[in-house]
DNA sequence: AGCGACTATCAATATAATTTATATCATCGT
DNA sequence: ACGATGATATAAATTATATTGATAGTCGCT
């Protein structure tokens, strides 16, 4: 059995098209039509019925079944390769979110540097959602990951390294700016400066949105810390972030929750499982962990 | 590429010699040769060192990694092949462990036979342990299977039916007859007579005794709960079971465990997580849960 | 009836895998 | 030092397999 036949079935699943499944990879239908039957020999069942009265292709059960184990051979070849890439290059992919790499990364990456392996790590931005999928498919190797429930997930192992209470930041001139802690309730009224959807950040703040009963008004969406930051201190709104975030400067005040069941911000090291650790690999992972797990 | 490589390459892994792999195939050894070097050239890395000094092959990072990704592949395929093969006949296959079988299965049996799909079902004895791996290579479709902690594994979707507790039967001549209830502890210097270890049962039994502190005089191991009753009743020994099992007999008294935090006979209803089910066997689950689960 | 959109069939051709035969390389015994 | 042995590599010939190009079949639509 060929995998090019696989890519076909594949392809024809999703098109539910011989002629087009054909063009999209430049070669001629008769080619589709040998591959499928090729496979349904191999598999001994009918994978298409092809209804020429309604003029569509219906997938026989066999056919849906079999689609399950082809997608995650192909996505299984797909990481090897680009796993294998890596190994070649002597490097690693090591897949940091915006927030991590500002609040984490700089000690880690002092020890890295330290024991010279840091010009061997290549690093993946993005938010924690498109990273976890990025890991997934081979993109990463090794991310750092937040999360609001701890991660777990089929193909991946994470270790959870840190985890810090969500905060309240408003500008110095603002009337709460007086409070040390505040009950979440208690912003109803209040303008806020977000994240946008791809951070986990706009997880935790939903549940707590939902739990309390109130449509934020979201006056501006970001994705750098230090934007927000100056859009609360010139008290355009308030936001809502971790403790770890940058507390020298004296014209916004951090305030904490006072809600129970808060959810938290959940910092992992997540690799896949089927990942294999070079003793480099293996190394930085050591490192991590000493550094970020004190 | 060819699915044949992935063979050769995963044979090559296991047994590191050329000429030996190509005999397991019936194939010559430059067949062998030239599938590695078409591997070599797809991933473009070298994934075995012919150390011909010590005259041994050797894998390099690169060959272990890909070992672990064309082992889910071939896995992938084996599975692929059971179901389909299942879908062609009509039929599906389930696990049944002895236990189980004989205590839930004709409550299930009986139900199954109205609807008139007993007859498309094919079942696989086994122990739980045998079984989990039988469903995880495809042999099994759907099991329904014991343990003491909740069934949570990577590949499979496990529901839980029913949970029991274990309990203790004595001959109606044996002097704890009279008590309703017994701690574990008390049990010491007891003989006992049960299941061999392809059972569940070992795994709480084995817990239990060793946090009393205590090596059990196991006189006598047996596979048929019929047997290990039929000892219990001569007074060869005491036994460790679920309540589930055959209690319409007066020669044989059970008693209930007073320990905290006991053990439990976790039943649930297991599936893998790659399969789709077809209407058939959505019907069969559906009598699964509804016969099982009140 | 004829056209358009699909899929199947088949002989010819192109591509790729396997075999057969032989070469190379290192080791071991004498 | 020499030849035998066990292992892998190489190259040409052979065999097997995939793809193409041309064409035919089927159905709906106008």
């Amino acid at each position: 059995m060929n995998i090019n036949d696989l890519d076909y079935f594949n392809q024809l699943i999703k098109q539910k098209n011989f002629s087009k499944v054909a063009a999209a990879f430049n070669v001629t239908q008769p080619t589709i039509t040998m591959a499928i039957k090729r496979l349904e020999r191999e598999f001994n069942t009918t994978l298409f019925l092809r209804d020429r009265v309604h003029n569509e292709l219906i997938v026989t059960p066999s056919g849906e079944q079999l689609a399950v184990h082809v997608q995650t051979i192909l996505s299984e070849l797909q990481v090897a390769h680009q796993e294998l890439n890596h190994l070649a290059d002597q490097h690693m992919v090591l897949g940091l979110p915006p927030i991590i790499e500002n609040y984490y990364f700089p000690k880690v990456a002092a020890e890295l540097q330290r024991q010279e392996i840091l010009e061997n790590i290549q690093t993946l931005a993005g938010g924690s959602v498109w990273l976890r999928n990025a890991l997934r498919d081979g993109q990463a190797d090794v991310a750092l990951l937040g999360s609001t429930e701890p991660l777990a997930y089929r193909t991946l192992v994470a270790e959870e390294f840190d985890r810090q209470p969500f905060n309240i930041f408003v500008s110095a001139r603002h009337p709460l700016a007086t409070r040390k802690r505040v009950y979440f309730s208690e912003l109803k009224r209040e303008k806020f400066v977000l994240f946008n959807s791809s951070f986990v950040h706009n997880t935790a703040f939903n549940k707590l949105t939902r739990r309390n009963h109130f449509r934020p008004d979201v006056v501006f969406r970001a994705t750098d810390t230090h934007v927000i930051m100056n859009l609360v201190a010139e008290n355009v709104g308030v936001t809502f972030l971790t403790g770890i975030v940058d507390q020298h400067r004296d014209d916004v005040v951090r305030l904490e929750l006072l809600d129970d069941e808060q959810p938290a911000f959940i910092s992992s090291i997540v690799t896949r499982t089927s990942h294999v650790l070079t003793p480099m690999q293996q190394r930085v992972i050591q490192v991590l962990r000493a550094t970020l797990e004190e």
